[in-house]
DNA sequence: TTGTAGGCGTTATCAG
DNA sequence: CTGATAACGCCTACAA
């Protein structure tokens, strides 16, 4: 690999100055002829200019950062879809890092930002701590919180609108005749866990359905397996349905029940949230609450794009509005329920 | 925010030259005192070294890039975590990049790797043309492939034994009684889609079982829909078996073959590829053989780790052997088939 | 051990 | 319109 031509190359070989050699290129005033013996100089050596030496000069990197609890969660990876083609239609590069769900990463992420490597970050974390938010004022470069971040902190944000998308699945339940809809959600301590649970308590009463405690259940973490191991804390034959805080959990609370030779839909209805490709490939195929993943991912990337543009303008936050996606796991019964 | 302090002001504030905080900083030479003060000032006016300075000094980027054809499919989300946590370790950042199936991207990436914002490539291209092994003879900066690169082309390189991965699975299949075994496909111009079917025809003649053109369907793409759209060529009562050229699309497979009330594994058994997530969700849980990408995201980036500290070696090929996942869908039947 | 000075490859300012 | 020159922020000979 021999050593890269530099624009000192360039100029020397089309026999200008480096400061004209830069404005050829650059597309400042120059003349006609000036451009042309510097791009074909450019071109027979095979000039490309340095990223580091420009973003050095120019003060940006063009590289925006992305930060997500865990790459491999289906909602995680429709987001960063879009972020990734928002972010390179704009002309940036994009920097992933994964942060496991742990807020200390979470911090430090935010820490090494000061190493001006990105000119912004799209932050999604799992859980939002008064350490995490506190961090978040005063960041070296703009940044854009994914999740319900409190309304006091001035940065950019997108969320979820988790109660209503609760409520649109619990409306279904009971207009195909379900009346006592279970909840399984995942830790309350974490982002859509908190907000989900709020949710669910306030469907089921402005529904007009009782609220039972023992209808809401806990996994340990948002995974199929924390799912089937919480169906098992279901009452018996207390519930018609079940409503699941994301489609991994779904997916394992529909496997307990097919394994115990309950059958779903015709027993009890399972309903998920997040609407990720998975919904479409289980069997039965799940009905599953869309909130819109992959459009926050886009929106989070605009607004980071737009605030490099106004460093100044008021933050803002903006919500995506969930849309219930209705697949054979909800299907109403065929006839009154044998249980 | 205020404009980040550089080492000139740590230097003025602890009332030493620029060289001696820089030294300080880095572990070089410098007194017991001399770093104390230094590391004090710095703390204070919370001075952090700017990446891109440093790295037009240094000549490194500190930052390694990561090409897949598609974000979303599974097998290149579990390569992409892998790389990601072994690239961070060493301290590197990952940029990545959606190519999208597309070769013009593809030269394109590396094209732009001439721009020096990476210190090295790993490229996972889903086709292999003769354009893209001419790109690679000469790049900026080392690359590292994962997929059946021609021998001759001089690059690090990491693969997956898909002819020996389908060996498995057909010796699989003939062990548990099953003799006419279809095989489903995907793009023959791809690089899983060749190696797979060279692997099919060599494997079912190896272990003596009639070799039938009619039970080898093609799907237009590596997704579920295709499988399930292909999966209406296979020939009606000739088969007992299908092996699926990845997970998505034995997942498209099996939902057919369901919705015409064939039942799976009873009537026919289904395998696929990858041992995705997938295959642990879907159901029946399919059976499937392990490739390791993971793995092979992992060897990857270690390859072009060892590559950036020595460019010199001879370039590297590793292979990782696959392994056979048993799960539900290619269970043995219970008594002779009634078809 | 410490300080001075030069340069990494660009862009941008200023005279000519 | 063009050319010399000074930064950008850091590292590293080299000299003291």
């Amino acid at each position: 690999m021999p050593t890269r031509p530099t624009l000192a190359h360039v100029a020397r070989h089309a026999g200008v100055s480096l400061a004209s050699a830069s404005r050829a290129l650059n597309g400042a005033s120059a003349s006609e002829d000036m451009i042309d013996r510097v791009r074909n100089a450019a071109v027979e050596l095979g000039y490309v200019a340095d990223a580091t030496a420009r973003s050095l000069k120019v003060g940006r990197t063009e590289q925006l950062a992305l930060a997500v609890a865990d790459l491999g969660n289906p909602v995680y990876v429709s987001m960063m879809r879009a972020v990734e083609r928002t972010v390179r239609a704009a002309g940036y590069r994009l920097v992933l890092s994964s942060t496991g769900a742990d807020t200390a990463e979470e911090l430090a992420i935010l820490r090494s930002l000061g190493h001006g490597y990105a000119d912004g970050l799209i932050l999604s974390p799992l859980r939002i701590t008064d350490e995490l938010t506190a961090a978040l004022v005063n960041t070296p470069v703009p940044i854009v919180v994914i999740g319900n971040i409190p309304a006091k902190i001035p940065v950019d944000n997108v969320r979820a609108n988790s109660p209503r998308g609760v409520a649109l699945a619990i409306d279904h339940l009971k207009s195909t005749g379900r009346r006592r809809i279970a909840f399984v959600n995942g830790p309350l301590d974490t982002v859509p866990g908190s907000a989900r649970a709020r949710g669910y308590e306030a469907a089921i009463e402005s529904a007009g359905l009782p609220l039972d405690p023992r209808l809401q259940v806990l996994a340990t973490e948002f995974t199929h397996e924390a799912g089937e191991a919480a169906a098992a804390d279901l009452p018996h034959n207390r519930y018609d349905a079940v409503l699941c805080a994301n489609d991994l959990l779904a997916v394992g609370v529909m496997r307990a029940l097919t394994r115990i030779g309950v059958s779903v839909p015709q027993d009890i209805a399972v309903v998920g949230m997040d609407d990720t490709e998975l919904a479409e490939l289980c069997t039965p195929t799940l009905t599953s609450v869309n909130l819109g993943s992959e459009r926050r991912g886009q929106l989070a990337a605009q607004l980071l794009l737009e605030r490099l543009v106004d460093r100044e303008r008021a933050p803002r936050r903006s919500a995506v509005q969930p849309k219930l996606v209705v697949r054979e796991s909800s299907a109403k019964r065929q006839r009154p329920a044998r249980r």
